[in-house]
DNA sequence: ATGAAAGCGCTAACAA
DNA sequence: TTGTTAGCGCTTTCAT
């Protein structure tokens, strides 16, 4: 920088301002400071410049550990960071198992957390770290998020409800999941309240959170024996609705003609599964994106705290709930 | 830290000395000053430290943006993550699309690469930046890699080979990917290689890589229509096997009997799929951590500049080859 | 075994 | 509009 300075003969302060585009330098001397900059391949000390400024340009990620939904958590991993990229911005890990050494938070601008379970004791510690939070999902403990990002899952849990109604089903079932993040909640309780509506008992089954693939297999099938008059299944869990295929199959049911089957989360697996599987779009990408981009606009100022951000998501139907809507 | 140095009674350096362990300070100090620190919950910062050190402690983190294989690599991210958390270093994810802006690289001790691809810009900017590069996999460019960690694939693929071949197969069949990662090119090479030692002629198509799921699919229909012959399948994309099982059964076939399928990359879908799917365990975690640990052997001087670890892989069989072993 | 002082590269405050 | 100075928090000489 001081080598900067001296080839555009200004001072370190003037290349400075030049360099961030402070309006304190005049166009030509910006011009000729970015000249200089650009002949010498200069670039800034991020350190030197946290040091000073106390900005750390960084945010930090945290992903719950689940391996059924990888497709979902990878996208959203390269949402956040394309997007903090593009503002600027590092991104760095937090490991989901244990804090760093001596409990010391990273030292970032900001956090984003994706679908933050209540109860994990890392969530819980970056909650309560003081710094602006941006939750994937509303976080559903104590303490307030800075920002959030959410979607609108009674809506489409209600639309994919009407969806299996509407290709006949009159005693459609849920294999939901106890995780503590909220979309887990609010599945559950708009089937609740649908089914109410619609004058049907419900039919819940719940596989434990973190639980191994294979015991949502086993509900299913428990399902299907106990209460044989089951027409429909949605599986909340990420991922549940391809596993429990066999079970559905060795109870001699068949998926999209007398049972249909539906997913709250989509995925390539269930689009390529056979059949294919009527799932929600939950678009992990975007979701990433927004995430990252509401975290920026609130440690800009461009956004006030407290900013609920809504993401759109989707009803894709397929074979597994009937043929697909034309 | 001043304030620690004033509450233990010692000179800052000294208290610098003490908390970072250097022999130079007497037990008595150093227990005097940590005792103080905890009091005062100090923790260093970072940046005022790699500004004086140049030495950032953290590391930088580039997937391949491929979301057919996102358990893999998600399990991969989250295996570097906890190792260097461990190491105390920190992981940056670097974006998949654009290096940052100015094309300034992120300011980091060195880099993992996992399944580096010759010819992605990316991947070639950062084993050009001149920081120690750690590979998942051999890198096939020009440039050398300053560690690699690998996993025998050729061993493996011959052992899925002779397996199908006991399991009674005469006639296997490969689905090749084009990847430039080095284990698309290894397993070719191992089939083809095999099929000559074993008086087989062999039968390879390939899908392109990044090619939508729906190619494959359509690949083996086209395999098994062009040679009838084909009684194994084996399936190098990631993920692949699963979705061309609706193919394998529209052509007439029944998976595990009068066709033997595998695949190259083991997953929880491999695992849970109807039939479940013979496949490679390429321990992508444990590869995560090994790269992460390589990376601080060589930035710490423990390890040599071109080290090459090596991470076991095993054959997982299961009824999609015949019966599992016993 | 400990302390004092200099300085890493940058930017905010103050001066001109 | 530009320059000068000080200092962010730490570690590393160098001196004691």
């Amino acid at each position: 920088m001081a080598d900067v300075a001296r080839e555009a003969a200004v001072s370190k302060t003037t290349a400075s301002d030049a360099l961030r585009g402070h309006g304190r330098v005049s166009g030509a001397t910006r011009d000729a400071v970015e000249a200089a900059a650009l002949r010498l391949g200069y670039s800034p000390n991020r350190n030197a410049r946290s040091l000073r400024t106390s900005v750390t340009e960084t945010v930090a990620l945290h992903i719950p550990e689940v391996l059924t939904s990888a497709e979902y958590y990878m996208s959203f991993v390269f949402g956040v960071t394309e997007q903090a990229t593009r503002a600027g911005l590092n991104v760095t890990m937090i490991s989901s198992g244990h804090l760093p050494h001596r409990g010391a938070l990273p030292q970032v601008d900001g956090l984003v957390l994706c679908d933050p379970m209540a109860g994990d004791p890392v969530v819980e510690a970056l909650m309560n770290s003081g710094l602006p939070v941006v939750t994937a999902e509303r976080y559903v403990g104590d303490k307030e998020s800075t920002g959030v990002v959410c979607s609108d899952h009674e809506t489409t849990t209600v639309e994919l409800l009407d969806h299996l109604r509407d290709m006949g089903a009159v005693r459609p079932a849920l294999l939901a999941s106890d995780s503590t993040a909220e979309r887990a909640a609010t599945v559950l309780d708009t089937y609740r309240r649908w089914c109410v509506r619609n004058g049907l008992p419900d039919t819940v089954h719940k596989a434990p959170f973190g639980s191994p693939p294979e015991v949502p297999r086993a509900e299913v099938a428990r399902m299907l024996a106990g209460s044989p008059e089951t027409d429909a299944v949605v599986c909340a869990a990420d991922g549940a609705a391809v596993t429990v295929l066999p079970e559905i199959r060795a109870a001699g049911r068949t998926v999209g003609k007398d049972l249909l089957l539906a997913s709250c989360v989509d995925s390539t697996t269930m689009r390529l599964s056979d059949p294919p599987i009527t799932a929600i779009d939950l678009r992990p990408r975007d979701m990433g994106a927004e995430c990252a981009r509401l975290l920026c606009d609130i440690l800009s100022g461009r956004s006030p705290r407290g900013t609920v951000r809504s993401l759109p998501i989707t009803l894709n139907t397929r074979a597994s709930t009937g043929l697909p809507r034309p």
